[in-house]
DNA sequence: GTTGGTTTTGCATACGCATGCAACAACCCA
DNA sequence: TGGGTTGTTGCATGCGTATGCAAAACCAAC
């Protein structure tokens, strides 16, 4: 069979397995392929594994017999006997918060340009965690981004399974996951920083959910800087991440904190976009000029003309580039160490607040790109 | 082996394979699990298929032994087995358009509350359609639904591999392939209707990508109840379904159109967003008053208060459990027919449209909830 | 105590591909 | 021309689960 070279007679001869036409019924298999091309199943294994060792005239037969049968390696037996399954799972907490959105087209783009693929978790209300790790481990994910809540127990759990993974915009000091994130304590504090020398000096703060990670380090990297800088301390009050959280927010503290109320500064750009409309409706006041108000992440709509929101931007781009790296990097060797990396953010001042000279900010037209 | 119930004995047996602690080091197999709990690997099988036959005592003791080992199924072996994978596709082109995500978002509640996992496929440029064909094979998905613009083409080979397809937003007549839209058409005539009566006689009107169907439908649906109630045929642009692209457009069609131009309607919010800004900004014109804008979707940021955009409102909840419910509905029926289900759309009036006085819309509060 | 019927259970095999191993061919240099 | 080397190829088996089939156990009524 792999001696008499009579490709006519074999590509001519009917299929015993996979019936007359092609792509006619069933499933294709790389035996119906071998048969084809006259080569044996492993054969057909070889060439369509890349680097493996296979002639150029087998490779010939086996992808000429593939494309007249429409063939396609199975991905789920590949996956059982290789143990990986060129998968990875993203966990998102909530696309409802714009910045999320973001983050999933850059590591969905990324993984798929690195020959992965997404296999999408959104966490709905912080539930479902549990049947997360089952599915990790019974499709045989070969890591994990996660850019929810997670606790370090659950953390663990995936890492004990064997499943690298990457923790996105959170870290465990005790548990030896990767992680990449956003410096948001050095964000907040150049934030704190511009706006104390704006002469802002009665300050609002919208915190997020209190288990949120990346709240709590803004919120300390905020407070603590104004604290340094003997700006008396801000009333404080909490929000979901969402716009109406902000709107609401807004207009607690702007009964609380009284007229004096020059700043308000926010935990995330969404709620940082419904303080600004509050504060311009409901409260009937001007910003920058009455209030100034500032967020943190840089998602696009607070670039719009509307907003023209001043935040601290996280950089996208890069952090997903390196989530992908390093969890690619895992996947190949997961021996190695992990990896926290820490990105500073950029305080992109635009025009909802005041500038140092005490008005309006200068604008700065569109070009701070991303 | 299965008589003498000794489970004392048994649950103190260090495992064989299993080595000494729970979750020690490598996978845990159905064989372990029935070596520990004394049965075959077949009593595990069932024990872990739901409908399957086993008696009280096996389960228990099965099911204490999976605990105790931490095992669990490998999906991809019996996707292997089955020919499912509890998997489905979503393909969604771009999540820049804020649409999406909240189209995604549901998507992914709604199947993983149905138990299945979410593949996601995001289309960068119209390219990497072919390589989706390969994975959906590949990976043996139970069903796509697609967001994206693909070719009946594409769809066909979808099919053809026994993968069923729910396309959102998009049909073709020749292809039997279920399908769930809004009725853009109709939208679009109330949209027309409630503008035309409201005096506006200079319409501009931002199309979509010439190959978006959902663009043609509002276009012509639009443009077609315009002519009907003759009006003077709108300036027409083209624009990328992005807040930027609105933006220019609609200085665009102030420059073609002139003062005259009284309302800008654009085939998606995203742009109207742009518009809006445009036109309160660089045209320095206000909003209803010297020009009412309007767009389609209904997302969210439309909904902020520094827009209150009018719009055609898609109803993604019913959408998308409709798709959810079809596209399960033809996993497990494959010889059903295809459906085509059409939901209208619910015109929003907000604060960007004139009032039928002509004098700016009254406010609707927020008593319009999706 | 026996028989017929109904679960329950185990056995063996299939699913489609990857891969270690051995057989083999081609090729090189002496 | 021969022995050694490199590179191809096929064979056989394993990955972890599901499932048809038959053996076994159980139950109930006679």
């Amino acid at each position: 069979m792999s001696k008499d070279a009579t490709p006519g007679r074999v590509a001519g001869d009917p299929g015993t397995r996979s019936g007359s036409r092609e792509r006619s019924t069933r499933k294709v298999t790389s035996y119906d392929v071998a048969h084809r091309a006259g080569v044996s199943q492993s054969g057909v294994s070889r060439v369509f594994k890349p680097g493996a060792s296979a002639s150029a005239a087998m490779r010939a037969r086996v992808l000429a017999a593939a494309d007249e049968l429409g063939y396609r390696p199975n991905a789920i037996a590949r996956s059982l006997t290789t143990g990986r399954s060129n998968m990875v799972g993203v966990i998102i907490s909530d696309l409802t918060n714009l910045y999320y959105p973001e983050v999933l087209s850059e590591l969905s783009a990324r993984f798929s340009g690195r020959g992965r693929r997404v296999l999408l978790f959104t966490l709905a209300r912080e539930a479902g965690v549990d049947s997360i790790l089952g599915d990790v481990v019974g499709y045989q994910l070969d890591g994990i981004v996660s850019a929810a809540r997670l606790s370090a127990g659950q953390v663990s759990d995936f890492l004990d399974r064997g499943c690298p993974v990457v923790l996105y915009n959170r870290s465990f000091d005790d548990v030896p996951a990767s992680s990449i994130c956003c410096d948001h304590v050095h964000g907040a504090r150049l934030l704190a920083t511009r706006m104390a020398e704006a002469g802002h000096r009665r300050f609002g703060f919208v915190a997020g959910p209190a288990d949120s990670f990346v709240s709590q380090e803004r919120t300390r990297g905020f407070l603590g800087r104004l604290a340094e800088m003997g700006v008396a301390e801000p009333a404080v009050v909490a929000g979901d991440y969402g716009y109406a959280s902000g709107h609401a927010a807004a207009r607690e503290l702007a009964r609380e904190a009284g007229p004096a109320l020059d700043a308000i500064v926010c935990a995330n750009d969404m709620m940082a976009l419904g303080a600004v409309d509050a504060v311009r409706g409901s409260l009937g006041r001007r910003v920058p000029r009455d209030i100034s108000i500032a967020g943190f992440d840089g998602i696009d709509p607070a670039r719009w003309d509307s907003y023209r929101l001043t935040t601290v931007r996280q950089p996208v781009r890069r952090m997903t580039q390196a989530a992908v790296e390093m969890l690619l990097d895992h996947m190949a060797d997961p021996s190695r160490a992990p990896e926290r990396r820490v990105i500073p953010g950029e305080l992109a001042v635009r025009a909802t607040v005041r500038g140092l000279d005490g008005r309006p900010a200068a604008e700065l037209g569109a070009a701070d790109a991303a």
